[in-house]
DNA sequence: CGTATGACGTGCA
DNA sequence: GTGCACGCCATAC
């Protein structure tokens, strides 16, 4: 694991509940901000589900994907009020 | 080791 | 408001 995924993978455990980032916060927070592609490509890799990476959407407000589908996405973040 | 890919974002027509 | 092209970075092949 590069230490940037790793990172990547724990800023998005630390999302509390009920909230949101977006794919650049969490490349900011990483310390690459151009790096938001790579952000989801580690995302589409990580396979751990204790990461939250539902909660993790694009800046426009729209749904990226999920590497369990996006509709599980979807219903999860309809589950936990933010839709 | 070089090329291709993707859960993105921004700019411009 | 919609659509297309370019840029960017970490993985996969």
């Amino acid at each position: 694991m590069s230490r940037f995924s790793q990172k990547v993978l724990g800023i998005v455990l630390k999302i509390p509940l009920r909230r949101t980032m977006t794919y650049k916060e969490v490349a900011v927070l990483a310390g690459r901000p151009k790096a938001y592609r790579a952000v989801g490509n580690i995302l589409n890799k990580n396979k751990d589900s204790k990461v939250p990476c539902h909660r993790v959407i694009r800046s426009d407000g729209g749904i990226g994907g999920y590497n369990r589908g996006k509709d599980a996405k979807v219903r999860i973040l309809k589950k936990e009020g933010i839709w």
